[in-house]
DNA sequence: GATACGTGGCA
DNA sequence: TTGCCAAGTAT
């Protein structure tokens, strides 16, 4: 049950579209995937920009449209080069998903990205919000786009007092959208939308002294831009401990694992690790027999170098750092495993976790 | 509906 | 330093 709207007859919607259209126009940022209207690029970049900031993506989705400017590049790409571009990104599963799908459009669609809302959403990675961006900014349709930044900005306007933070919120709004949105120009509006929560209606402090459409907004008109949106916050991490060997063979080659192809940083490359589940297991001789226990990895474990910790959205990873040796190497079983020179290891994908082990790894062998 | 899924920047 | 956030989706 979708609660009623009274704000939105408030609205003078073709002025509110004007003013806002003509802000956009004016006050847009030249980013790379703006300079035309390439499906593909248009999805590549949607993607990329999933709870990532602007000045993050910029070079990652120039180098990603040099390795794989096409749809057809993307999908005959090996996987393990996907991933490297893009390392250090974050939840990868994106662009796996994102792999996923232009291969469903190779085969099913010839090619080229469908243009209708029920091909397009069942895509894999394609969730309602991008979705509708691609449908708006590549093909021009009036769908809504509703992201964190729509959510925040027509939480002021509108005075909705949801919480955002609730799935179910996102109808309210796309709802609003479909009231709201140029029927002449739906790129323009919902990047306009996007664009002023970026740069105008920011999450603290908003600037509505600069504000476009600060005469339609009913929260600067009432003084409570600063306690919308309503957003409940999220539970704390979960802290897990583990242990982490950098592990060389006689010829200097590096033992990596490839991790699982589901969950967390699925497909990424990594050092041997366990988990700890007690304290006294990080004893330098108990370590040794626990990567033998659980890998059947035959090592000698040389000295603790360091204690990394890197939080991540849902938990928290306090990581003891080993250097040793291998004494003899066979495939174990479970998962896929290689021996790797430095150079080889420029084409595998290592979360930033494990860059920080190898980080702190080479800055402990340069004093010597 | 709640939780899993990354990372770096900033108050 | 700690916590919150940033153009969400899958399960």
């Amino acid at each position: 049950m979708l609660i009623e709207l009274k704000t939105i007859e408030k609205i003078n919607i073709n002025k509110f579209q004007r003013d806002l259209i003509a802000w956009f126009k004016q006050e847009q940022r030249d980013l790379p995937w703006r300079k035309d209207q390439d499906p593909y690029k248009v999805w590549v970049s949607e993607i990329m920009l999933q709870q990532t900031r602007v000045d993050t993506v910029i070079p990652y989705f120039n180098r990603f449209i040099e390795w794989f400017p096409t749809i057809e590049s993307l999908a005959d790409a090996d996987e393990d080069k996907v991933l490297k571009a893009w390392e250090g990104l974050g939840y990868y599963s994106r662009v796996r998903n994102l792999q996923s799908a232009v291969k469903e459009v190779k085969e099913k669609y010839m090619g080229k990205v469908p243009n209708t809302p029920d091909e397009i959403a069942k895509l894999k990675g394609v969730g309602p919000y991008t979705a509708g961006a691609i449908l708006s900014i590549a093909y021009g349709l009036p769908e809504p786009a509703v992201d964190g930044n729509v959510m925040r900005v027509l939480s002021r306007i509108l005075s909705i007092w949801e919480d955002i933070a609730k799935p179910s919120s996102r109808k309210v709004f796309e709802k609003a959208v479909r009231e709201l949105i140029s029927h002449e120009e739906p790129s323009e509006f919902n990047q306009a939308l996007m664009e002023l929560g970026a740069l105008v209606c920011t999450p603290t402090s908003p600037s509505c002294l600069l504000c476009p459409v600060r005469d339609h907004c009913q929260a600067f008109s009432e003084g409570v831009q600063n306690d919308l949106p309503v957003k409940t916050k999220k539970n704390k991490q979960r802290v897990i401990e583990l242990a982490t060997v950098v592990l060389t063979d006689d010829s200097g080659k590096f033992l990596i694992h490839k991790r699982p192809d589901n969950g967390l940083l699925a497909n990424l490359w990594e050092c041997p690790n366990i988990e700890i589940h007690h304290p006294m297991q990080t004893e330098r001789e108990k370590i040794a027999d626990l990567f033998m226990d659980s890998h059947h990895l035959d090592i000698e474990i040389e000295k603790a170098i360091g204690q990394i910790e890197h939080v991540f959205s849902h938990l928290v990873w306090n990581i003891k750092v080993y250097t040793g040796k291998i004494r003899t190497f066979h495939q174990p079983g479970n998962g896929e495993w290689k021996l790797a020179s430095l150079e080889e290891m420029e084409n595998y994908a290592f979360p930033v976790p494990y860059q920080k082990v190898f980080k702190m790894y080479k800055e402990k062998n340069e004093r010597h």
